[in-house]
DNA sequence: CTAGATATTGATCACGTGATCAACAAGGGG
DNA sequence: CCCCTTGTTGATCACGTGATCAATATCTAG
C-alpha cells in the first residue's frame, strides 16, 4: 500500500481555504443534500461527504446539527422566496402576476422544497430553533402573497382583508403541496381551486386568474 | 442481590397471554406513543417499554418497524375519523352538522393527531407502505367531507362539484393545522376562513355556517 | 527560510437503531 | 402430574448518530 490506511473518511485531504469560503461550501452541501433527500438526511457525516470534507470539520463549523438544520431550512426557503418573487416581478399586469405566482407555487416543479417544508413542520415540534425559523419564513411568505394580492385587488381593499385572504392562499398551497407529496389528488387542479376562490374574494371577473 | 442481573430490560417478566391480546397491547402502546411523541418515536425499544415488554417481543409481533409505523398511522387516523364522524352524525341539521365537523377539525384539541399527519407526510416520502396508508386515509377523509357537504348543499349540486369543494376543504384543514403546529397564525380564524368559503361555494346564506 | 497560527483530520466515546436467535418458562393437553 | 408447545426473554450483531480532541498539515508573517 502506498497510502496509509484512513479508516474514518477515505478521501484526499481537502485543500486549506478561508473559513468564510469553507463555511459557504458546507452550507451549499447541506442545502443540496436537504433538497435531494430531505431535512432528515442532514447528518454530520452525510453533509461532510457531500462537501468532500471530514465530518469533524462540519462539526467545527456548525454549532450543532440542530442549528445547521434550522439554518439550512432558512437558506433554502429564503432563496426560494427570492426566486419566486423575482419571477413574478417580471410580470407587469397585477392579476397575471398573481396567477404566475400561484402557478409557480403549485406546478409541482418544486417538490424538493415542498419536502423540506413538510420535514420542517415535523421536526420543528422537537426543535425550538427550527420552529422559530419556520415561523419567520412563513411570515415572509405571507408578506409576499399580500404584496401580490394588493396589486391585483380593488384599491379599497383593507389590509386586514388582504391578510385574511393571504392566509387562505397559504393554507391551501401548503395543504395541496403536502397532498401532492404523497401522490394524492382529488377534486381536480389545485390551481383552479385557488384561482376560483381568489376571483370571488377579490371581486375579479370570473376567469381573470384562470386563463 | 436477590435477582439476577437483567441488562437489556429491567422489568418483571410479562405474563403469558394470547397472541391476539398481546398484539392488541402492542398496537395500543404504539398508538399512545405516536400520539404523545410523534411517529418518529416509534422505536422497537420505546414501544416495548410502553407496552411493558421486551423489545424482541415487539419485533416478534411486528413484521418490521416500517410496517408498524404504517399500521399505527392507519389505526390512529381510522379511529379519529370514526369518532369525528360519530360526533358529527349526532347533529340533525345538515349545515350545523357541517359546521360541527369543521369545528372539530380546527379547534386545536387534536394537535396530537395533526402531528401524526405531518410526520406521516414527511416519512411517507421514504416509506412506500406508509405512503399507501396515507393515501388510503386521505381518501376516506375525502369521502367523509363529501358526505357532510352533500347534506348541506343544494340538492342539485353535482358529485364532481362536491369532490372539488371537499378537496378545497381538506387542503385548507391540513394547511391550517400544519401552521398551527408551529404556533403560526395570521389573518384570523381558520374556521371563519373555511366557513366563509363554503357559504359562497354552496350558495348558503351568509352566516349559515359561521354562527 | 523558519516559526507560529490555524484549517483539517482520524480516532474515539457513549449512545441509539432494527433485527436475529438460542435459551428459558409458563401454561394446557394428554 | 408431567411433557411439550409456544410466548417471552437477554444477549448480541452491525450499523449510524452527534460530539470532542489531540495530532497533523499547510499557509503566512517576520
Amino acid at each position: 500500500m502506498s497510502t496509509a490506511s484512513r479508516a474514518a473518511d477515505a478521501r484526499p485531504r481537502a485543500p486549506r481555504t478561508s473559513p468564510a469560503e469553507r463555511a459557504a461550501q458546507i452550507t451549499a452541501a447541506a442545502t443540496a443534500l436537504a433538497l435531494d433527500e430531505g431535512l432528515h438526511a442532514l447528518t454530520l457525516r452525510a453533509v461532510a461527504a457531500r462537501a468532500g470534507v471530514a465530518s469533524s470539520l462540519v462539526a467545527h463549523y456548525a454549532p450543532s446539527m440542530e442549528q445547521l438544520v434550522a439554518e439550512t431550512f432558512t437558506a433554502i426557503v429564503r432563496t426560494e422566496l427570492a426566486e419566486v418573487r423575482a419571477h413574478a416581478a417580471a410580470v407587469r399586469e397585477p392579476s397575471i402576476r398573481l396567477r404566475a405566482l400561484l402557478e409557480t407555487l403549485l406546478d409541482g416543479s418544486r417538490d424538493d422544497v415542498t419536502g423540506v417544508w413538510v420535514d420542517a413542520w415535523s421536526i420543528a415540534r422537537r426543535s425550538a430553533p427550527l420552529a422559530a425559523a419556520v415561523r419567520e419564513q412563513m411570515t415572509a411568505w405571507h408578506a409576499a402573497v399580500v404584496d401580490a394580492l394588493r396589486a391585483a385587488a380593488p384599491a379599497a381593499t383593507h389590509a386586514r382583508e388582504l391578510d385574511r385572504i393571504a392566509a387562505h392562499v397559504l393554507a391551501m398551497v401548503d395543504g395541496l403541496n403536502a397532498h401532492e407529496l404523497v401522490d394524492y389528488r382529488a377534486g381536480g387542479s389545485g390551481l383552479a381551486l385557488i384561482a376560483g376562490m381568489l376571483e370571488r374574494e377579490l371581486s375579479l371577473p370570473a376567469g381573470a386568474l384562470t386563463r
